[in-house]
DNA sequence: AATCCGTGGAA
DNA sequence: TTTCCAAGGAT
């Protein structure tokens, strides 16, 4: 179980002064931040974000930025499609509506880029809706502290959900505190390798710790590999651009990867996603950027 | 449903 | 050194 006033008060007290948490960031403030914080640690995405802010402080901003512009300001960190796709979003939020991030979950849904997670977080933390935010952190607390469970099992969007329905606060803004509030204790206490469950502020009522910390028994996720994968080949092509200012020749491309066959294929995939361009002279370039 | 898509810090 | 994993989404 996690009370509602339990969760509030410790939320109060020890919450992380994020800067996309100020009352004073915007909606798109918070789009930005929900789509870097994907797969990415907040000590990384905090500098960008601060950048992304001040160059390009709405939607429109963006969409008038060339995309090369964008993967370039985009930097390390990782998955640079998300950028893309955050540009598109941008665009379609210029054009269709009005400059303004739209503050309904299907609308969100609807936009490139925009998942399950990543629209109810903006319909949550930027309008103080209340709907169910569940990621990686929330589906870990609530499977150790409602289900008894050591630890997550495979993901279902649609049973997740449910759970954490259950648990919000009858009210929009004390939901959405709370939604916040789960999520900080999954990032801060009740941690996937080693839960500080001495500082936990649900530990009494807590099901796993009722329990006896039973340990996790269910499918074990597979971690990916990375060295040697073609994420690796694409990061390592993709810097080389990054790092010059203008389009390159293939000899200096050929030298991020000793293997042909695997960087001729990472190659034409980074084509097909539109993260690089071929100049009519045979160059490689950024989108945009020749 | 399983796999792919970057990066780097911490254990 | 190797392994784990960090506010997911698209296909």
């Amino acid at each position: 179980m996690v009370a509602a006033d339990t969760l509030l008060s410790w939320f109060d007290d020890t919450a992380r002064d994020l800067p996309w948490r100020r009352p004073e960031c915007t909606a798109w403030g918070v789009l930005v931040s929900e789509i870097m914080l994907q797969q990415t640690p907040v000590s990384r995405v905090e500098p960008i974000w601060h950048e992304w802010m001040a160059r390009w402080p709405v939607p429109s901003a963006l969409a008038a930025a060339s995309q090369g512009e964008v993967v370039r300001a985009w930097g390390k960190l990782g998955y640079p499609r998300r950028a893309l796709r955050l540009h598109e979003a941008a665009s379609a939020i210029a054009l269709k509506h009005d400059d303004v991030v739209p503050d309904d979950v299907d609308t969100l849904l609807a936009l490139p880029g925009i998942g399950a997670y990543t629209a109810r977080a903006v319909a949550a933390f930027a309008y103080g809706k209340r709907c169910p935010v569940v990621d990686t952190n929330v589906r870990r607390v609530v499977a150790r502290a409602v289900h008894g469970a050591g630890d997550a099992g495979p993901p279902s969007t649609t049973r997740d959900m449910a759970d954490v329905e259950a648990l919000l606060p009858a009210t929009d803004a004390a939901a959405a505190r709370y939604s916040a509030a789960l999520m900080e204790l999954g990032a801060l206490i009740c941690t996937a390798r080693t839960p500080r469950c001495a500082d936990c502020p649900v530990f009494d009522t807590c099901a796993w710790q009722l329990a006896g910390r039973p340990a996790y028994n269910g499918p074990v996720k597979a971690v990916q590999k990375f060295a040697g994968t073609d994420r690796q080949v694409r990061g390592r092509l993709l810097d080389v651009l990054r790092g010059a200012p203008g389009p390159v020749a293939r000899p200096l491309l050929d030298a991020a990867w000793s293997d042909a066959g695997q960087r001729d294929r990472c190659l034409d995939s980074l084509l097909v996603d539109g993260l690089i361009e071929q100049t009519d002279a045979g160059l490689f370039a950024l989108p945009g950027e020749h």
